[in-house]
RNA sequence: GGGGAAUUAGCUCAGCUGGCUAGAGCACUUGAUUUGCAUUCAAGAGGUCAUCGGUUCGACUCCGAUAUUCUCCA
């Protein structure tokens, strides 16, 4: 069976047991803290089993799109060592909120792995839950019953709290579980070990591949557990791992899931797979990362160097520096790959042809960066060696310098360092990357009291910042935040004007006013669908009702700029071709940016027309067009484009300004017509990535104060130049005549250097065979130097000292000939050490030439006796 | 969010503990050479050493702030 076969008969296998097929959801999170990334299937259904929205549907299941990245089971740095760990991976799973428990969950996976995908049943295991004395729980008989019934009991399991009971969180829904293990060993081996003493050994043959988990409880801040009203289904079954037992292979890699990718390695690098253990290692790696790459690409996810983004090109990195070392790719060597994965995963998930020649250029830039990296590191490695010859190990601090500092990977250093038969500290180096963990982590730490409950509400939370900017209505719940500089409350109301951040949109800021108090609102964010306020300060009576007041200024100012983004998006389609799409956008209450997919720079003319149409739209006054609860497929119906990487829910939102220009999906707060935006104005374009420009604007009162800066800065300058006809010509000319008058300037100061030359030279009086020269002189420092150096070229023997007086400073030069340096022992250094405190001063510099400053001009000629003494007492 | 680093000629980078009139390679201009694949040789142009402030007789170098970029950790 294939493995697009595969997928397609579990989803099938749901549908025909009424079960509602759900896309996957993005794999990068975005409203949520807790979490970067999708790393399981039931993360896009977190919010029904908090209890904070409701689902659709009773029945669900999906194939999901995950991301491992740390872990029980998948530190980044093993995957590719073994043949089953994976950072980027799909998960296949079947969902019952509050509809089915234990009896048909388990019946369906039987049904489906024995019946539908033929796993003969000798060779499963399964386990169930043996119950915790701590938490109060017997086993988990209920389950254990049902197994009874289609397996002998011999093969079914007790297992303990670690891997039979799953939670969420430290607090959250909870339940036990029970696993499905698969045992692929030889008739022999089996008869040699029996299975069930190999069940959660680590074994690379007898392996879990399904887990049922029930949810029923509800974990408390006080660590224990409450029923939960409503009982769950989770199940989780990893897509590769059943490729591998439906397909009687031993190593995921040798499915077809990731032999496509491999043949194409092989062929790029010349080198057999299974020819050797290092190559192989690299190819898995390779195979694996770029996979999860170009998921994380196609879901907008980019390389950057924070959060998400960091974790992407990290992934990114390690399988170029895989590929580097181990099968001799020293060019950008990924994109090439990127059309056998896309061919092969294209069908089931759009996004990667959608996003196809994107995704190949980001890699190829993020390659380029890093093999500079690379070679930047070699370079200073070799330095490094160079000037310790003798040291034959390499010091930890170095070594973590150049990991730290330098983004240089350990493993390269130590294998660079034993081809030259040296050695790493990497105690030393493990020091070190353990402070700065040390470090990072206190820095961050957030220490969140419990939630407050102050009232419950049967109601779902409302959101009524659409129609009203002020609402009466009362506290939930509060907790107080406690971060490293600072700390402020979190509060949820009952329904909130406030706009949350989210869609690039920023929070609200606002009041909250109770009859005796009021607090500011210094932010608005969601979490898990809630909308939270960020305040400095809370009220003492939580209980009494409240009036929430967003700055009404601000959301005025916040949705212009955002129904200007969206002018601004239709117009870079009309302008510049439909290929352009969103890739991000901030909105606040001053500016907007909005960076998009477009292979070039714009010109001057593309953002003047790009400028001129978003005016044009505003000028005709276009009322909003919002339409609410339309279904996804009925937006996009409409002509509303959706992007990859959002999460959009059952029900959408469309904002449109004409429904043949601008129809876009969206939470936002926006004008009630364009008119309102007054004018909107261009301030600049730039690069964010490979393949992606931004560009940033201003609307309304902002853009008014800009032009007006502008045209004020224009209006000065034209002043100072006194009025000219042509300013920019006005302009030319006046540099043109600085410049010639700085040529003159330097003319005339080469004159007065090259008199003074002649006048000093006529001035040499001789001690002994010393060339001595002792004077005054009206020049600066700058040129004094230079006379200094253009004499001591044309005389023999020379000492010369020269002596500058302006108001209070005093300054001397003193330059002596290399050979009387040499002869005679004279140090200049030395010398001007001693003269100098005849001005009240101090100087230094070489043995040929230095300089002094003090603030005692009249001392100058002392200083010159004084020389003049050290000089006859020398000859 | 925290730590470390970088910013010097068009590009890639040297410049050690403050003082060598800021250098190299490539690219560029000019002249010669007339070249089996980066032809060679010579001369030259090109720099507010990221920005602002401070310490100092003196700052590319030390200190502080800002900006941009890189990097590690969370």
């Amino acid at each position: 069976m294939k493995s697009s076969e595969i997928r397609k008969a579990f989803l099938d296998y749901f549908e025909s047991k009424n079960h509602h097929i759900v896309p996957s959801a993005p794999m990068v999170v975005k409203d949520d803290p807790s979490l970067m990334f999708t790393n399981a299937g039931m993360n896009q259904f977190k919010d029904i089993f908090l209890g904070n929205t409701r689902s659709k549907y009773d029945r669900v299941a999906d194939s999901q799109k995950c991301l491992r990245v740390s872990g029980k089971h998948n530190d980044l740095d093993e995957v590719g060592h073994d043949t089953y760990h994976h950072t980027m991976f799909e998960m296949l799973g079947n969902w019952s909120f509050g509809d089915y428990f234990k009896k048909e969950a388990i019946g369906f996976a039987w049904e489906l792995l024995t019946d539908v995908l033929a796993i003969n049943p000798e060779n499963l295991y399964v386990t169930v839950f043996e119950g915790d004395e701590k938490d109060n729980l017997t086993p988990d008989n209920e389950a254990y019953d049902h197994w009874k019934k289609i397996l002998p009991e011999e093969r079914i399991l007790y297992g303990n709290k670690k891997d039979n009971f799953w939670e969420m969180g430290d607090t959250g829904p909870c339940g036990p579980c029970s696993e499905i293990h698969v045992d692929l060993r030889s008739d022999e081996e089996k008869k040699k070990t029996p299975g069930r003493s190999l069940i959660n050994q680590d074994h690379p043959e007898v392996i879990e591949i399904w887990n049922l988990v029930f949810i029923e409880f509800n974990r408390m801040g006080d660590g224990k557990l409450k029923n939960l009203p409503a009982k769950h289904v989770d199940t989780g079954m990893g897509f590769e791992r059943l490729c591998m037992v439906l397909q009687g292979k031993r190593s995921n890699y040798d499915t077809d899931v990731f032999q496509p990718i491999i043949a194409e390695i092989t062929g790029l690098a010349a080198v057999q797979y299974g020819e050797k253990k290092e190559t192989d290692i690299a190819m898995r790696v390779v195979a694996d990362h770029v996979r999860a790459v170009v998921f994380a690409i196609a879901d907008g996810q980019l390389p950057s160097n924070t959060g998400a983004g960091y974790v992407i090109r990290r992934i990114l990195r390690r399988a170029i520096r895989y590929g580097y070392t181990f099968l001799r790719f020293d060019e950008p060597f990924m994109n090439k790959l990127l059309p056998v994965l896309v061919d092969q995963m294209g069908e089931a998930y759009p996004e990667l042809k959608a996003q196809h020649q994107l995704t190949g250029k980001v890699i190829t830039e993020e390659e380029i960066a890093f093999l500079r990296t690379l070679s930047q590191g070699i370079r200073l490695f070799e330095q490094y060696i160079k000037e310790h010859p003798e040291n034959k190990v390499i010091e930890g601090k170095f070594a973590f310098e150049l990991f730290d500092t330098y983004g240089f990977p350990i493993d390269l250093t130590q294998l660079m360092a034993s081809e030259k038969g040296w050695t790493i500290d990497m105690e030393g180096f493990r020091k070190g990357l353990e402070q700065q963990k040390e470090r990072s982590r206190k820095a961050a730490k957030v220490d969140t009291e419990d939630w407050v409950l102050v009232q419950k509400s049967e109601k779902e939370l409302e959101f009524t910042g659409y129609e009203e900017l002020s609402s009466e209505t009362k506290i939930l719940r509060y907790r107080k935040v406690k971060a490293k500089k600072k700390s402020y409350y979190e509060i949820i109301l009952e329904k909130t004007p406030f706009y949350a951040k989210s869609g690039g949109q920023v929070g609200d800021k606002g009041l909250l006013k109770n009859r005796d108090e009021e607090i500011r609102v210094i932010d608005t964010k969601k979490e898990n669908n809630q909308t939270v306020h960020i305040t400095e300060k809370m009220f003492s009576n939580p209980f009494a009702p409240v009036r929430a007041i967003v700055d009404q200024n601000k959301r005025k100012q916040t949705a212009n700029n955002h129904s200007a983004t969206h002018l601004l998006h239709a117009a870079l389609r009309h302008v510049l071709g439909k290929h352009v799409e969103q890739k991000g956008s901030l909105v606040e209450p001053n500016r907007l940016r909005f960076d998009f997919a477009h292979f070039s720079k714009l010109t001057d003319e593309d953002i003047q027309k790009i400028e001129k149409l978003v005016n044009a739209k505003i000028r005709e006054n276009i009322p909003v067009g919002e339409q609410r609860d339309l279904s996804l497929e009925e937006a996009q119906k409409l002509g509303a484009m959706a992007l990859f990487g959002e999460k959009y829910g059952e029900q959408v939102r469309v904002i449109s300004f004409n429904r043949d220009f601008s129809v876009e999906l969206c939470g936002g707060t926006h004008v009630s017509a364009t008119g309102d935006i007054g004018f909107f104005k261009i301030v600049s374009e730039s690069a964010v990535a490979a393949g992606i420009r931004r560009v940033e604007a201003v609307t309304g009162e902002q853009a008014e104060y800009i032009v007006r800066e502008q045209e004020k800065n224009l209006a000065d300058l034209k002043e100072l130049l006194r009025n000219p006809k042509d300013l920019i010509q006005g302009a030319r000319k006046l540099l043109e005549e600085n410049a010639e008058l700085q040529k003159e300037l330097k003319q005339l100061k080469q004159e007065k250097v090259n008199s003074l030359e002649k006048e000093l030279l006529s001035k040499i009086r001789k001690i002994g065979e010393i060339n001595f020269i002792a004077e005054k002189v009206d020049i600066d420092m700058a040129d004094a130097k230079d006379l200094a150096f253009r004499l001591v070229k044309k005389t023999n023997d020379l000492f010369l000292l020269l002596g500058i007086a302006n108001q209070a400073k005093a300054n001397l030069s003193l330059m002596i000939s290399e050979s009387l340096v040499k002869s005679k022992g004279l140090h200049a250094n030395n010398i001007i050490r001693e003269i100098s405190k005849e001005i009240k001063g101090g100087g230094g510099g070489q043995p040929h030439f230095a300089t002094a400053g003090g603030k005692e001009p009249g001392g100058i000629g002392r200083a010159f006796e004084k020389a003049e003494q050290m000089l006859i007492s020398v000859t």
